[in-house]
DNA sequence: GGCCTAGAAGAAACCGATTTCTATCCCTAG
DNA sequence: CTAGGGATAGAAATCGGTTTCTTCTAGGCC
């Protein structure tokens, strides 16, 4: 049986290490955690004997002894998402820095999984990262105390005491169009996200409330991936826009490629933007006039966040991040542009 | 004092519960967990003392009764690389179907590094994936009988008993020099991956053991990033090579960015591949010519393994997938390139 | 009506660590 | 010479569940 060989050997224990060591099962707790005056010749001899067994200690048993697991989870819309990644990645490296790991969840968009899945992960762990939350409000703010101490990221937090890092999405979609007008554009369509999504929420306010003397922006139902960007070609051509204000990078660089195939020329007759700054924005080609979202630091500052409620001090103050505006080669100034119009 | 409204109260447990209830603990546990009869009355009358102390088991305390804790792990070499993103997300979901979750550990392209992650996450779950590991195979023969269950992703086992996922680099590299040559090219660039990748070292012998007829192959140490792309141009354009064959689809999409700044054409002057077909090699323009690697069904067949693993099943067989080319706008023939030879 | 059995719930052992409490030993100081 | 104190190591309680074993009750059958 092939299988035979990988079979691991009955489960090493601290008894059966205190036992060839002839010693007590405390004492050997005492030498593999360095605590305590231990003799040496007993410390040698316990080693030895742990070495010889080849044991390792049980981290859940030593996880029910000292009532942390050592582990913090990150609930996350859907992991195929690059800002998501970026968290998870900046998240993940930040907690390693302190000897901590990180459970993943991914709610695949689905806000009543990501209710269930958030209490379930955060009984399994000692804190919480719930990255963009798509339930509703109310959910939130009742979810929020008892899965505490938690931290948002991407969200805004209707509880006192959750730190969140925010974006200010509306700052970002304000320095686009105000970007785009600049460049002479006045007819822009908005290819937006998913309606459950908080972040596209906060850019239509602040699409509504723009001034009389910005463009006009037709709004177009998108989607958050790749395909939605693609598709929405045609979408955006018959409505006559001479740019396209794309919910993220991944619709921006979808629509990008659609158009590539129609042979349609970016900037020239029409101009696109993402929104995140994804690592492929700055290599597409045109690359990506965007703005930019440090996710991978707010994953970290989210571990700080975490890091001092863990430690029973307050939490550094909340972020709310402006992104920065990266003017590259996929807008450009509103030309003949008109002439696709009917 | 902010903080206090987010204390969680004082962890309530089983005997909580049972006290409220006026049962046992084991009939908690019972009705908890729909075992065995009980009598109706009373498990209404459990079901409310939980609800009425908003009680939910310890999950570590079940894993260290059970002897099982639901997770398992994966060891990836970098997170912020796409295609262990996606084996990950592969993973993740066909793991949640189960009831198991995830915990990831990166480690950060660093050897030694990763033994140890390897050793410390196993430990905490019930099984491991071990994704592209970088240790070289003598540590890795040694290391996977102490970790089993675990299931190799990308590379070959060196252990019967440990099944393996892994992707015919030779076949993919052929794969893409074939069509090259078919396109006319006869001397071409390849950009190397990292010298710890078993990756790169597959694709290195595929093409050290050509036919004499096979183009000429100029090699280029790279990376395995876009900013390694990117840098490579001049190397690459230097060469007098008409195509450049990418160690992945990431360094090719850098090489990419990079000769369009200088507005240099693809595939006019010169030929970009990549490999792994990653999401956005369809979406780059021009579309990349590539091989994929169905990376996500990695992930998933990985879990599949795990799962007949863990219920003492004899696993699938092992797999061997060979990527299929995907020729898309990024390569043509090779035409007046030999003008930029010297 | 009495005996046997099945079923339901409690008591207690167990999972594998940590940690407090206690007992012992040795050394020093009064 | 003995009481006090510090250092070590063992015994036992604990973490919060699950599960085996035991007890008790009630119902069925002769």
């Amino acid at each position: 049986m092939a299988r035979m060989s990988t079979r691991p050997a009955q489960r090493v224990t601290i008894a059966h290490v205190a036992q060839e060591a002839g010693v007590s099962r405390a004492t050997v707790s005492r030498v593999m955690n360095g605590l305590a005056t231990v003799d040496p010749e007993i410390g040698k001899r316990v080693r030895e004997a742990a070495a010889k067994l080849n044991y390792s200690p049980s981290t859940v048993a030593r996880s029910l002894a000292i009532g942390r697991t050592q582990t913090v989870a990150i609930v996350v819309p859907d992991l195929a998402n690059p800002m998501f990644q970026e968290t998870l990645r900046g998240l993940s490296r930040a907690a390693a820095r302190e000897g901590y790991r990180v459970l993943v969840a991914d709610s695949i968009e689905n806000p009543d999984e990501e209710v269930i899945l958030a209490r379930e992960a955060r009984r399994r762990c000692d804190a919480l990262v719930l990255v963009s939350p798509r339930m509703d409000v109310a959910h939130l703010g009742e979810l929020l105390p008892e899965l505490a101490p938690v931290v948002l990221v991407n969200r805004e937090s209707p509880v006192p005491g959750v730190p969140s890092l925010a974006v200010d999405y509306g700052a970002g979609i304000r320095s686009i169009l105000g970007e785009l007008a600049r460049l002479g554009h006045n007819r822009i369509a908005y290819l937006a996200g998913p309606e459950t999504s908080h972040g596209n929420q906060r850019r239509l306010d602040a699409l509504h409330s723009l001034p009389a003397s910005a463009p006009e922006v037709i709004e177009i139902p998108c989607g958050a991936m790749f395909e939605d960007g693609y598709r929405a070609r045609e979408a955006v051509l018959g409505s006559g826009a001479t740019a396209a204000v794309c919910f993220n990078d991944l619709v921006a660089l979808g629509l990008l490629g659609a158009l590539h195939e129609a042979g349609i020329a970016v900037p020239e007759r029409l101009s696109v933007t993402g929104f995140d700054d994804i690592p492929f924005a700055r290599f597409a080609s045109p690359a990506l006039t965007t703005v930019s979202v440090p996710q991978t630091e707010l994953g970290e500052q989210a571990w700080a966040r975490l890091w001092d409620l863990l430690n029973g001090r307050e939490p550094e103050d909340d972020v709310v991040v402006t992104p920065r505006l990266e003017a590259r080669a996929s807008s450009g100034t509103a030309a003949a542009a008109a002439t696709s119009v009917a």
